[in-house]
RNA sequence: GCGGUGGUAGUCUAGCCUGGUCUAGGACACCGGCCUCCCAAGCCGGUGACCCGGGUUCAAAUCCCGGCCACCGCACCA
């Protein structure tokens, strides 16, 4: 058992129970691993924390989506989250102890077991007798854990559902009512905030990996072929700290440079990317991490989903935990909409405009029905039809044949050069259909959430109190009459109720003695207290205390609320 | 999932080994009152707990079994 007072952790969570933050789900039952429950004071953290993002994003010009919690499998068989969004287990019949059956097989056998089933690799098991590493017990047979919880849909068994393991295919699905309203000009953006579920098969580490979780997921459709960024400019000194996958594996540590450098030195694939980890960066500053515990950290290869070609992960450090994934920030490529496109047959593409129409010439041949009509017979349309299905290329050769030739023949039919009509003709070409490129930055909201508390939270001598940045506070102003008498008891109801009024989170409170009111509202991160004293009835001023310094200053009733607004808000 | 440790009011804990005066004690917090004119003061009163389910026993907070949860290590983390 750790001694109350010597771990920083243990006085958090305490600190998160007891004063309404957050805490495990499900309590009075006994709990339930994965879940956690936001209290009043954390809900509200947290739901500044979803409106930073969502401002930042608005300010983009990115639109806000929300799309049902519970999909069709149909979804996420086309995503690839039924078939790779799971691990082969195998267990160990005489100790137990569960591994991954492609692990093991790929580390005996050295061969490559992507995408193989779960009967193959149970055959290859048996087959070459792959014992227990652990034991050498038998071994069973594989069966694949899929990740995603599954549901049904309606009364029957046979409409699978999913709870969705990520926000993001909401956006995908909805990629040809988006591209309309984006009225069909790359690049856009689509953001959506709400909960996505996975099923860990053992969570730990407090509220760090959930079941149940909240994301903010970005989609920025894009055309591949123009990467650069036109707002680029505005963040190209930012520094960042990265840490790339060489400096990884080779333990070269991290570097700092600024965006500039990154994309120049080729550590970023462009300034496209780079706008967007300058833009994650900022909004984890503007929601108050601290800038030294933040750091980009490229995936290892074999880290990536299959859906990314490239990911950056933003990190924060714990004093508890290292460093934590808090957003990722990855290049899925064309992957979503090619496989959405494939599978429902929906038209995903966004036409291109080319600066000048192109004229296209090809070759257009078909059969002179006239003259071949009577030969062919029933056949004669069924030929036509074949000749023109054909590509360009074979087109020309049909017509060169012709040209020296004079004949050909085709399924068994001999044809003449006149025969065919061969026409050369020209196209107005407009554009070019592409599907577009997506990059995703991706937040947890529930992971910054708890970093943000830990790096708040500040541990002195007298006191144990929650430094947040004055805009996040959960509660921004505690109205406090001095003594419990009148008449301040009334003069600071009357304050505290028109703070409300003037749209601050306060409270009013006149128990216990004011030292021990200052404490209370520390240890929650409010940043201000009023305290009507015997002055406030003489002159109607009171005082303002600010939490981290102590330090009073007296205003005007009347001046309040713009004082308040420019020390919590800054404006 | 495996192994280890643990689970007593909102929080921290005493009691458990050696079953019975445990009607479960304390501190802090919380609520009501008194007092109090600036940084956790004091006084009076009050609310509130043996994780869940079985078993052993005349008797279980205490012993045994199972489950759940938490922490640590292993495995896992698309």
């Amino acid at each position: 058992m750790v001694v109350m007072g010597t771990d920083k952790y243990e006085i958090l969570q305490d600190l998160m129970r007891r004063r309404g933050f957050a805490w495990g789900s499900f309590e009075i039952y006994g709990g339930a691993r994965g879940f956690y429950d936001y209290g009043p004071l954390g809900a509200t953290i947290k739901r500044k924390i979803e409106q930073k993002i969502r401002e930042a994003f608005i300010k983009e010009g990115f639109f806000e989506l929300e799309t049902p919690d519970i999909t069709p499998e149909k979804v996420f068989i086309a995503s690839g989250h039924v078939e790779k969004f799971v691990d082969p287990l195998v267990e160990c019949k005489k100790c137990g102890l569960r591994f991954r059956a492609d692990h093991l097989v790929e580390e005996v056998l050295e061969i490559d077991t992507e995408g193989m089933s779960a009967e193959h690799l149970s055959q290859l098991i048996k087959e070459h007798g792959i014992k227990c590493p652990e034991c050498g017990g038998e071994l069973g047979e594989v069966w694949y854990f899929n990740l995603m919880f599954e549901t049904f849909i309606g009364p029957y068994k046979d409409k699978k559902g999913y709870l969705r393991p990520e926000t993001a295919q909401g956006i995908f699905v909805n990629f040809k009512r988006l591209n309309a309203f984006a009225r069909n000009r790359l690049p856009f953006g689509v953001f959506q905030i709400g909960k996505a579920y996975r099923n860990e098969i053992s969570p730990r580490q407090g509220m760090l990996r959930l079941r149940e979780f909240t994301q903010a997921e970005v989609e920025i459709f894009f055309n591949p072929k123009e990467t650069t960024h036109p707002h680029f400019d505005e963040v190209k000194d930012i520094a960042v700290r990265l840490y790339p996958i060489e400096n990884q594996l080779k333990d070269l540590g991290m570097i700092e440079m600024t965006l500039e450098e990154a994309v120049k030195r080729g550590y970023v694939m462009n300034t496209f990317f780079a706008y967007y980890m300058a833009m994650v960066k900022n909004i984890l500053l503007d929601i108050g991490i601290p800038e030294d515990k933040i750091r980009f950290r490229q995936q290892l290869p074999e880290e990536r989903a299959h859906y990314s070609s490239d990911t950056w992960d933003v990190e924060i450090h714990s004093e508890r935990f290292g460093w934590i994934e808090c957003v990722g920030i990855a290049y899925r490529g064309d992957y979503d909409l090619s496989r959405h496109k494939k599978m429902s047959g929906a038209d995903l593409t966004v036409l291109i405009h080319y600066d000048e129409p192109k004229i296209v010439k090809h070759l257009k041949v078909s059969l002179n029905m006239k003259r071949v009509g009577p030969k062919l017979k029933g056949d004669a349309k069924r030929i036509n039809d074949l000749i023109r299905s054909w590509d360009e290329e074979k087109l020309r050769n049909l017509v060169e044949v012709l040209e020296k030739d004079g004949k050909i023949t085709i399924e068994g039919y001999k044809l003449v050069k006149d025969d065919f009509i061969v026409k050369e003709i020209e196209e107005k070409v407009m554009g070019e259909k592409i599907v577009p490129h997506v990059l995703e930055p991706s937040f947890g909201i529930d992971r910054p959430f708890y970093l943000l508390l830990e790096n708040s939270l500040v541990i002195e001598d007298d006191r144990v109190y929650l430094k947040l940045k004055k805009d996040m506070a959960p509660i921004e102003v505690a109205v406090l009459p001095l003594v419990a008498k009148e008449p301040l008891k009334s003069i600071a109801y009357d304050v505290f109720r028109n703070l409300q009024k003037a749209g601050f989170i306060a409270v009013y409170d006149e128990k216990d003695t004011i030292g021990r009111r200052y404490v209370r509202y520390d240890e929650i991160g409010t940043p201000y207290c009023v305290t009507i004293d015997n002055q406030t009835p003489i002159d109607s001023t009171v005082t303002i205390r600010d939490r981290d310094t102590r330090e009073q200053v007296r205003v005007k009733i009347e001046d309040l609320p713009e004082k308040l607004r420019e020390l919590i808000f800054g404006s």
